[in-house]
DNA sequence: CGGTGTTGTGTCGGTACCGACATAACGTTT
DNA sequence: AAACGTTATGTCGGTACCGACACAACACCG
């Protein structure tokens, strides 16, 4: 489209690796507390003063001063500043400030494990639905998903951290847990880590089930290919998505 | 999750209700394809043309064209376009457009989910370490869950759709599940919507562990406030921020 | 009592972005 | 052959944001 002229690296725009990627923020009384923010507040935890702060991130005082302003009309509190005095003064952070840093912190982690941890997504049809909980016809069999209200084709989700495996023996009979996903199915790979082990699981799906387990419980399974387990996940935990 | 509306700061009237938001990006070669973009491309497969999609979104059309060589620059050719013929030509989404839609939707899908999810924090100080798996010790007994490197003093977040419940009587061994994290406790409240139920659980922790299941699940296990189950979830499910 | 370095507040330019507009190329339909 | 509505491309002005700068108030210290 826009380059007329051919370059060298334009050509291999078939595969571009696409990596997800988000941008956690807090919404409060119409302002969002985004990572600048928590940045700003982090550097004069740091600094002891907003002027240092500023300087710190290459920000202006008076733009930082300013943006302050607005947070703590939405917030509440963020900052004890003091003018004058030993040094000239200074500011802290307020305990709420550091209640909404944490808070931020928190957030980011969890989004994080979202982005980053693998999954596997299942093409399906849903054949029934009560309220939010769809039940989808999938390669693998049966399950229950959360769902928008509105889509028949979909694309089921489900996240390797939220699959967990147990002995195909000795299995637990259905009715008593709260994981109403059960599928048979026999290891394929196990990649072990120093802590965390990848294992991907034979169901009968044509993208095979991942699960990640720690491996201390890849070990005491004795999880190793071919090894007949169940795998079992929440359907609160596994969402599905609107295809076509 | 849960808002302001913590224990003791009275006083604090000025707390604004504090909502937890993201945005979903997908990164590819130095451009982000954001929420914007993936209107575009939608309003686009609806109105068959550039012109008039973004004359739909109130956009202009030049600057959407060129958001268009960018995004295709970097995640390949994403609209068929021809100019002249019936109604003077038009603009299609390519599969791998509508693949980037798909892709962009589920993280979308799956980010919401951790925004919107309720969630337990504890506080806890980490006691032992393997690689990215901390063991740390809180309120309510030690519990493994993966940790930054360098926290000691940590919040450890449980996110509600990863508790799975269990009756206490007939509940399997520990060491054939994969599920690492168990508790026994008591069930405080069952708050049962049309499809999903929110059930609190005291496992002697500050914060009671709160739990998501399908109303299903909460009806089969017969879960009523003093009922003793087995709360457990997987260490690779949870994650611990540093506090302090 | 002046020195110091900060907070608090306002103003002034520069820049980057965006919408509006103009124009060429194009191919089917009339 | 003319008409039409689109794609494709460039230019121009306005606006919103941001950094730079100026200046008053302040309180502790030597």
């Amino acid at each position: 489209m826009d380059d007329g002229s051919e370059s060298g690296d334009a050509g291999a725009a078939d595969s571009a690796p696409v990596a997800p990627a988000f941008e956690a923020k807090l919404h409060a009384d119409g302002v969002t507390f985004g990572a600048d923010d928590a940045a700003l507040l982090r550097a004069i935890d740091d600094a002891g003063s907003l002027n240092a702060a500023a300087d710190d991130l290459g920000r202006s005082y008076s733009r930082a001063h300013k943006r302050l302003s607005q947070l703590e009309a939405a917030f509440g509190s963020l900052l004890a500043s003091q003018r004058g005095g030993t040094g000239g003064g200074g500011s802290t952070l307020t305990e709420r400030a550091r209640a909404l840093l944490a808070r931020f912190e928190r957030l980011r982690s969890g989004l994080t494990g979202v982005a980053e941890v693998a999954e596997t997504v299942l093409p399906g049809e849903v054949v029934d639905r009560t309220g939010e909980i769809a039940t989808v016809e999938t390669g693998a069999g049966r399950l229950r998903a959360l769902a928008p209200p509105d889509a028949m084709s979909v694309f089921v989700t489900i996240r390797a951290d939220t699959v967990t495996l147990q002995d195909a023996d000795g299995a637990p009979p259905a009715a008593e847990t709260s994981a109403r996903n059960r599928f048979r199915g026999t290891v394929r790979t196990v990649e072990r880590g120093e802590s965390v082990a990848t294992v991907t699981v034979d169901v009968g799906a044509d993208p095979p089930l991942v699960a990640l387990v720690t491996a201390r419980s890849s070990d005491l399974l004795g999880l190793e290919p071919g090894m007949a387990v169940v795998a079992s996940f929440k359907t609160t935990a596994t969402r599905a998505t609107p295809r076509a």
